[in-house]
DNA sequence: ATGCAGTATAGATAATCATCTATATCATGG
DNA sequence: CCATGATATAGATGATTATCTATACTGCAT
């Protein structure tokens, strides 16, 4: 038996006669002439090199070879229409993986998108990866994630975004400073403190840092850490001042005050960044979906800032990029 | 996805691609160039409307959809393995069925042949139909059966016949009978006495009748019984003589007495049968070889008379009916 | 940067296939 | 025995496939 020649379209027709027990029968419902089915049952035959039916009683019964092909065929033919089922799955962003790169500060609300959407889509595998600005720009470049969360988005050349959070920094300081409460305090007036810093490469304190320069402002000194807890716990601790993402804290947070500088917040917004030049899996399409239409209802609405309608649509428009996939 | 154009060929490409990781190197195991894999391997992307490879670090990986249809194709192209291992064994004659068809004074030796041989085969379902010669001849015109045993073949216009075992009749009497013990006993001297005979159509019944013909004899009282086991207790109880196959007679016959009449026994041959006009099936083929090479160690050597060696001879130069096969 | 190994693309060709219509053969049930 | 429905065969055709050689692209290692 030669494999080569083996067609699954030539076992559908088998089976449709061995089921029918009629050859014309067989073509009728197959939509074919009934010679058409004759002759491929005979190039069957003829590549298995056994016989395959005999007519009984003006019946086309199948052969001892020609049971078992009946039962090779219904396993085999069955487990490509459950492959078909997995690839509608796959397609439909039910099923499948997909990673996710974000930016740390983002870790303290994506959960809130990622909880409700897993419950939904529960076949889907996610990867999160979580590191600072500097390090999600490495991932980015090497294609490493289907989707980045970036405050400020790198180049745009190979890549879409779309704004879904807002992401506001504030400064806090201990809750009995001596500006706490007051109203319009001056940047200038704090740069006498000790500012505690994220790790060069942060992007809350990239963003900090310039705003600072467009101030012309300059800060005094600095203890660098490389954690915004640790930094929200050291500034409730009175280790000195800093600015954070207003998500970092906690709902209550009686033992830190937001002090309201004049400038302060700096605005910035979370996007999801999508790569035009990597083909986008099924799931991680189906996820931005969902956040486009579940995100009202996972954040605080003083956050929501939606605008992932926009991103699927231009999503849509995008050219695909061949099926083998590319390199990541 | 269109099954239509899914090849097992493709499927083997594919696997060999997945195994190597590397589309040249599949392509030198399987003794093609490059273009070719990289052509097949789109055109299977195609049909499926997936992208299944990536190459990262240089190696070709499966994507998700890829990885699930590795699996998919491994379990397939193992089942079709299953199943040429399944028709290499029918072609052996190791499996599958066949049924012979005995007339029935066959039966008293035919289970010799039978039991060892279905011993050393025991994946082969054996259907033994047994009648007397006008059922078989019956049989024999409908292509019912694989293979049948007559002493007395019918036309063998369609048929090839191989001799296998001496089928000797004999007068048998009661041991008390007057002549039991002499020699050379003449066939008249026994028209007088009641003669227990088979049903007409029977082969037993035949053959005597056409001997008494042939010795312008007829017989005298009759009684009819439509069963070897019948006439012989019959004969033994004192209803009468009888003629029947030496192989009725258990081997140990201390009621019955042979006669040893002039001209007895009749001399004659069981013979298989083998249809030229229906495909043998593989099993009963196997049984051919197997009598040939066994049957004296199955029958006492009185009886043998092996001229299967030539039947088999002649089967394989027969020409093979189409592979479809034809009707039974 | 340079070259190599791997991969993709293009263009060509012979083979095979799927499919048709038309016709012959066969089997079966009145 | 014949009419009818089922199957096989023949011949034709356009599409698809398998496969090649030649060449272009690409990324990694030197």
């Amino acid at each position: 038996m030669n494999i080569r020649h083996l067609t699954f379209r030539l076992l559908q027709v088998y089976v449709a006669v061995v089921r029918s027990g009629s050859i014309s029968e067989a073509a009728r419902q197959l939509h074919l002439t009934q010679p058409t089915v004759s002759l491929q049952l005979k190039r069957l035959a003829d590549t298995l090199g056994e016989p395959l039916l005999e007519s009984r009683h003006g019946r086309q019964v199948p052969t001892e070879a020609g049971g078992e092909l009946y039962r090779a065929s219904r396993e085999v033919l069955g487990r490509f229409a459950d492959f078909d089922d997995y690839l509608a799955a796959l397609r439909g962003g039910e099923r499948g993986r997909f990673s996710i790169a974000l930016v740390n500060t983002a870790q303290y609300v994506l959960p809130r998108l990622l909880g409700p959407y897993s419950q939904a889509f529960p076949e889907v595998d996610v990867t999160v990866h979580i590191g600072n600005r500097r390090q999600m720009l490495t991932r980015f470049e090497r294609q490493e994630d289907d989707l980045y969360v970036f405050s400020h988005p790198p180049s745009l050349a190979h890549a879409l975004a779309g704004r879904f959070l807002r992401n506001p920094l504030v400064a806090v300081a201990p809750r009995g400073h001596r500006l706490a409460g007051r109203e319009r305090i001056d940047m200038a007036e704090l740069l006498g403190e000790r500012f505690l810093l994220r790790e060069p490469g942060s992007a809350t304190r990239m963003l900090f840092e310039s705003w600072l320069q467009e101030q012309g402002l300059s800060l005094g000194p600095t203890l660098q850490m490389a954690s915004n807890e640790a930094i929200r716990v050291g500034v409730a601790a009175g280790m000195g001042l800093a600015v954070l993402s207003e998500h970092v804290l906690p709902p209550e947070h009686s033992d830190i005050a937001i002090l309201t500088v004049a400038g302060l917040p700096i605005e910035s917004h979370w996007q999801f960044i999508v790569r035009r030049d990597r083909r986008l899996s099924h799931a991680a399409l189906g996820f931005l979906r969902f956040a486009e239409g579940h995100l009202g209802d996972c954040v605080e609405p003083r956050f929501l800032s939606n605008e992932l309608d926009d991103l699927l649509r231009r999503l849509d428009a995008a050219p695909v990029p061949p099926l083998r996939g590319s390199d990541p």
